[in-house]
DNA sequence: AAATGAACTTGATTTACGTCAAGTTCATTT
DNA sequence: AAATGAACTTGACGTAAATCAAGTTCATTT
């Protein structure tokens, strides 16, 4: 168990905790179970019962999706501030996907039960809540949109600028495999491996090896159009 | 205006207001605004300020996107109970997206002020759109996963199953161009119409003219592979 | 330090689907 | 009812990117 000034001090990282006063935070803290997960150690399993939301304190997950073939499917890559497991506040059921810390993280679990009682109590929640996943809507309208209608080496530079700038530091490292950001850009890893060694040529990457990659031109990448 | 029982009764039909006490039903039947809008009219236009929640009470209506390009895209098809405009509950901004009635359309609208009020003032309210909108998350984290793995002709038939599921007639007879459908699932007017004569050689479909799909083997169409 | 295997690269080949183009059908207007 | 044009169909062609295949690099294990 965490000493309460440490629960207070992770709840103050969590958007969604945002903008409350002093009694809410101190109420959420009590409710909030703070978790360390080490690099290469599961979050949660596929098969789990879900009954808790996870919200990221710090870190890098992989939220990954196993089909019944057999292929494993990157879903999305939860960092600091997100959230995963809305799908708790309304179904009583079994995790359909695996999360995999990439880097020593620090989450806040929530069960359903407090996480219920804090929105009728806290209407101020409910709102920050509802408006992080309006955001969240907004976002994946945008994603499909871009999907349908754009080339993967598009794709890839938007991704790329775009975790970049939700990253803390300054320094990208992105600690995926290809294979990993090809399942969730739609494409193949050789086609990321190509795509990565022309934005090389091009000087708008640095290097790029197992698990890195290095941006120089963030701007250039932006303009990518194949 | 509205005689105040008519106003109820349209609330009664919207997902987010179900499972209420009677007062709050009444006090949400203050704050709504009911409107028509008949085949071929607009609900709102881009450009338009976006200052209240759209909810979809009765029929259909074609949510488009004009890009700079001049190019139009269909975002989403409304049906009755979907409501549009949740990112009015954080910015105030213009709308970015059309919508046009497909058949004569009942809607109720409630402003961003008057939301937020009941918000706080209903906890049940928040609750149920907080459920609402994590399935739609769910639902375009699916349809995401779904589109970067699966061909043309799996979309246009998963498309069709889901659209005719969420309708509330039977006969199946869905008011849409091919070159909406095409957009919006991402591919152009001329594979659409290919894969859906091919549909119609397997039996899948029984016809599809101007405006009109017929659905004959809901199943089959499920197990379209390609 | 050698060995093993996963991650990655690079090239050759194939294919689904977009694009272009030339009709055809159908609804609306006059 | 004739005329106009948008929606649609069908075929021919081109291309981005998937797939297949054969190495190469690197991290982990022994």
């Amino acid at each position: 168990m965490l000493a309460h000034h440490d629960a207070i001090a992770c709840v103050r990282l969590v958007p969604i905790f945002q903008q409350l006063n002093h009694d809410t935070i101190s109420a959420v803290a009590e409710l909030v179970q703070e978790r360390h997960v080490k690099k290469g150690e599961f979050v949660f399993m596929a098969g789990d019962h879900a009954d808790s939301l996870i919200i990221m304190a710090h870190g890098q997950v992989k939220v990954i999706q196993s089909s019944a073939s057999g292929r494993e499917q990157m879903i999305r890559l939860l960092q600091t501030g997100d959230f995963d497991g809305e799908s708790v506040l309304f179904e009583d059921a079994e995790r359909q996907t695996s999360a995999e810390a990439l880097t020593d993280t620090q989450i806040c679990l929530i069960t359903r039960q407090d996480f219920q009682k804090l929105l009728t109590q806290s209407p101020a929640v409910a709102i920050n809540m509802l408006n992080a996943l309006g955001k969240r809507v907004s976002q994946l309208e945008a994603q499909a949109a871009a999907t349908l209608t754009t080339s993967v080496g598009e794709r890839l530079a938007n991704y790329l600028v775009e975790t970049s700038s939700e990253l803390e530091t300054d320094d990208f490292d992105l600690p995926l495999q290809k294979k990993d950001l090809a399942l969730y850009l739609g494409t193949s890893p050789e086609t990321i491996s190509r795509k990565l060694k022309q934005f090389s040529t091009d000087g708008l990457i640095s290097q790029h090896g197992r698990n890195h990659i290095k941006l120089t031109d963030v701007d250039g990448l932006m303009m990518v159009e194949n």
